[in-house]
DNA sequence: TGACAGTGAGACAGTTATAGTCTTATTGTC
DNA sequence: GACAATAAGACTATAACTGTCTCACTGTCA
């Protein structure tokens, strides 16, 4: 399974990654909202020229190139848990546990959601979904697309990701997203995979 | 053992309560220097004019009521936890104890001194560790004083109160000052009780 | 009922902090 | 020695916050 060219790869020098390490460590300091260009040129042992250098908008620019790595990362590495599955299914299985585990284990992210919620939310519903939504079809796509035409691959890359991110937010009682077993039984019950695959 | 009288008693209103209390939320959320005023007004459900007319001289002198109250809670816990000891030493490890306790118990606290140990160091240090002694000693100086004259009681309580301070900030191996043995060993090791006494 | 104290809402000017741009000096590399 | 990348920091504009003030509203008490 081709995997390579297929990630956009979203590739940063040493010391934008630095940047953007310490923009994300500027955010559990203080904040979203009351974080400072100037706290990120500290933390990161660099001067404000060079970081308005990297990313001309200042802070706006700095939080979205943030957001695109760690959606780099999170499919980079839902991508290596799920490649090499044997069955439609058992790939729909493995990416949807995997995502949720790795949703459920992100430290700054469940800070975010406590400390800012508004803002966090955003980026998980109106602002940022649509992103999600194509950056998810990108990674996952071409591996159901072993089993779909493109087309339906997309379709049912963007159905799943929005009921992860779902039941990420608000869990149910029902179905447990960090079981395989669980999540199986879901998608029996609530995703019509064939109609697909005629 | 007489304490009504002696506590300084620190009151506040219901609505300046709600304020300190918001304070001490904003800073939870923001750190002590990005929290503003008006954070402060939205928690406590208050107008900017009430804070201003309850506290004259915002931020600073909200941290400084802030300040006086969180000791005189302090305090008023440490007193009872040691009244009704039947010695000094009974009193002494007491104290101690109770107070070392208390510091690692208090989550607000470790928080400041995880993220702003600049400022939060100064407050039991240079900045605030004489009115620490101040109001130490007038709480249990007291206490003290059925066991020895004023004098001495006063001197040997800023002493302690150093010692439980330096301890709490860097522990030794040598002593837990969590445990009331370690404690009394501390004691009978290293403080002159007796000479007091004469 | 009317004085009164306490408060909310928000206008306002003064101040501070931050943003974003720019210039110059320094560093390391080829 | 030329070059690219950066640090340092001056600089203006702008946004945010401060602290004060006025006015309207509310409930209390005589």
């Amino acid at each position: 399974m081709a995997v390579a060219e297929i990630t956009n790869p979203v590739s940063f020098t040493e010391v934008e990654s630095r940047v953007l390490d310490a923009t994300k460590l500027a955010i559990e300091k203080w904040g979203v909202s009351r974080f400072t260009v100037s706290d990120v040129c500290d933390l990161a042992n660099v001067s404000r020229a060079t970081v308005y250098r990297m990313f001309p908008g200042g802070k706006e620019v700095l939080l979205e190139a943030l957001h695109v790595r760690s959606l780099d990362e999170f499919f980079t590495t839902l991508l290596a848990r799920a490649d090499g599955a044997k069955s439609l299914e058992d790939l729909l299985v493995r990416c949807i546990v995997s995502a949720t585990t790795e949703l459920r284990n992100d430290q700054h992210l469940a800070m975010m959601l406590a400390t800012e919620p508004g803002t966090t939310l955003m980026q998980f519903t109106i602002d940022g979904l649509s992103r999600i939504v194509r950056v998810a079809a990108s990674y996952l796509a071409p591996l159901v697309a072993d089993f779909l035409p493109k087309r339906e691959a997309d379709a049912l890359v963007e159905v799943l990701a929005r009921l992860v991110i779902s039941y990420f937010l608000t869990p149910s009682d029902r179905y447990d997203f960090t079981n395989e077993a669980s999540v199986a039984k879901f998608l029996h019950m609530h995703i019509n995979i064939h109609e697909l695959t005629k």
